[in-house]
DNA sequence: ATATAAATTTAAGCGCGCTTAACTAAAAAG
DNA sequence: CTTTTTAGTTAAGCGCGCTTAAATTTATAT
């Protein structure tokens, strides 16, 4: 219980500080690509989840069917995103990333984990070795939270 | 080196969880209030930052002073914010958060930090006192590289 | 005193994301 | 085989954030 405020201030601290970078990055990155946030988002959710309908796009985002469609019209006129026809159900489309959506997307990724790794830099080897278990920790617990929501 | 590998694999998986949790509370919460999500980062800028006028605004935030004009008079007309005229400079406003204004960001950063509070819910005392270490490192590097752009 | 610069506001207009409503086409149910 | 449900699209229209351009007021420089 003692060091139970220690450790809020500093994960707050972390917060605020890591936050702040990570957005801003992310943002300018967003914006020098033409694309608008949720454009990005689209792409960065194929990305990591694959292949899908656009009614799935839209349950995600939670936007209504038409939003998505209209959404996912401009990624697929700028090339990042093909449209086809579900073998299984000709009514819905599977939405899969192109070439260029995928270079895009990495391109996004590298960006955003840049800053981290000049951080890494600075670190000693005792350093990242702790950090390293301390930040397990914490994504284990994490996702362990997001696993019952309750 | 041997273990900037295991460290840049931690800090990334970290950032994937921890990025994906906290943007879309903060967005949630944004909307509940009915404020864009330019105006209540105007808001908290104003928390963080302490009073300013309406250059600094367009300033921080990249827009012309036009669109930090209009924005700001919206939460002026919503009550969160109040524009005085700075006595030392009678061109110049005075930007400053009403009590309304401050309840709101409040309750934004209350919002904010609940998640990490229940994370921190379920650590042993000791994992508390390492992560909360591991992170101090971590916020004192980052904030020493912000500091020396270059 | 006059000219210039700075801080802000107002107005017009654009693109965006979003919603509702109406529509098409294919699957599923009866 | 008809009816209903599901997946997706299109069109009209709204609010928002943004920009440029023009105007206003106050400070600064000469």
């Amino acid at each position: 219980m003692t060091n139970s405020l220690q450790f809020t201030q500093s994960i707050h601290e972390w917060m605020d500080v890591f936050m702040h970078r990570s957005m801003r990055g992310w943002g300018l990155f967003a914006k020098s690509t033409g694309l608008s946030m949720p454009q990005f988002s689209i792409l960065m959710q194929l990305h990591h989840r694959g292949a899908c309908g656009m009614s799935e796009v839209s349950e995600r985002f939670e936007i209504t069917p038409a939003a998505a469609s209209q959404l996912v019209d401009k990624l697929v006129q700028n090339g990042f995103v093909v449209r086809e026809e579900d073998p299984h159900d000709r009514r819905a489309k599977l939405l899969n990333l192109t070439d260029k959506g995928r270079d895009l997307v990495q391109q996004g990724i590298e960006e955003r984990y840049r800053w981290l790794d000049q951080l890494s830099a600075r670190l000693t080897d005792e350093e990242r070795v702790r950090i390293s278990e301390a930040l397990d920790i914490l994504t284990r617990v994490a996702t362990d939270l997001e696993a019952e929501p309750a």
